[in-house]
DNA sequence: TTTGTTTCTTAACAAATGTTATCGTACAAC
DNA sequence: GTTGTACGATAACATTTGTTAAGAAACAAA
């Protein structure tokens, strides 16, 4: 679960691996709801099989945020962190099996590795990693229209457009699974 | 200039203090491009007084994406941090007083602070609020209409509406000036 | 003063996108 | 098998938003 932190920090190798044993390994159904809108999360996630999407939900139509897949971790991180109400809901979208660790642990973890600057100037480049990526994915909402948005899908994450349901696909690009219809109809004729 | 920081970081008021006399001081006129999209930036900035957008350009119009004030600091971050060209231009509104960071003096700097835990702490603090307020920026983006956003922006930083160009808050809202201007002027005739 | 530039408004029209409804297919549950 | 549900395509129509153009007001430069 860690590898990659691992790789980057051996002399913490024992530590995290120690770590591992904090998760709580969990499989649940699709469609299961993590986290709902409005609860403070005591939960993070990583996922070791499935994915799952973060979505809110604006008049009754839920609009989805981001996808996660096999490896990734997240978490509602301003909740989490800050014990404060969810804006998003996390809900799994495929049959999944889930390592769940909880807050206590997240601080306990925190606790042992807080002295540790090496292990501080990673956070700092994984959460500013994190950070540009939500910058770009707001650029490319602002600037490019509804089918560059889906085209740039379909060509840096074809993954994304094969694995998930074309309605989720349409409200993460922020149309209606209509219009998403009309753009993949457009696009076949264009391509005869 | 580091007088939040200093007040949270006590042991460190005189390096802290000294580090803002590497910050080379320039007055310079509205419309001032300090970085332009597609440098590599060399440079961060404090703004003492006035005001700056940075924007990027997209088929020839531009497109706002975030306003900054007297007492904010900013950057190219990705561009600044990691020596690539900058997706935004950063550019004056007013005439103005910058406080200029040279790279090399940035790095000195980080060196020079990167033994202190607490000081990464607040690194990492500092970087997750600005990425909150991003998700937040996008999130709105996505779930409110125009006419809301302007509205969140009258509500939540009049200043913003009360200085900046018309054009400006409109393409910082995602549409057109003219739109916004059908958006105000139904809002005047609503509350009579 | 005159001139040019910027900013904002308004109108007419065009394009993009949403809404609602219907239909067909696939697939799982029974 | 039958049934129900999720998913996707399509059509007709409504609404939102953009485009282009013109003009007025404010303001700075000459």
């Amino acid at each position: 679960m860690f590898e990659s932190l691992i790789a980057k920090l051996p002399h913490l190798k024992q530590q995290l691996e120690e770590f591992t044993q904090l998760y709580e390994r969990i499989e649940v159904p699709a469609k299961t709801i993590l986290l709902r809108e409005g609860q403070v999360s005591k939960r993070s996630f990583f996922i070791e099989k499935g994915c799952i999407r973060a979505w809110l939900n604006h008049n009754g139509k839920d609009v989805t945020f981001q996808f996660f897949f096999e490896q990734e971790g997240l978490s509602s991180a301003e909740s989490f962190r800050k014990n404060i109400p969810s804006v998003l809901t996390i809900e799994t979208i495929e049959p999944s099996i889930i390592h769940v660790l909880h807050k206590k642990d997240y601080e306990y973890i925190m606790q042992k590795l807080g002295a540790d600057t090496a292990f501080l100037k990673e956070m700092i480049e994984i959460i500013f990693e994190r950070q540009l990526h939500y910058v770009k994915e707001f650029i490319s909402f602002i600037r490019d229209t509804p089918q560059q948005r889906y085209l740039n899908l379909l060509q840096q994450k074809p993954h994304i457009v094969q694995r998930i349901p074309q309605h989720y696909i349409a409200s993460y690009l922020g149309i209606t699974s209509v219009h998403l219809s009309r753009i993949r109809n457009k696009l076949m004729k264009e391509n005869k």
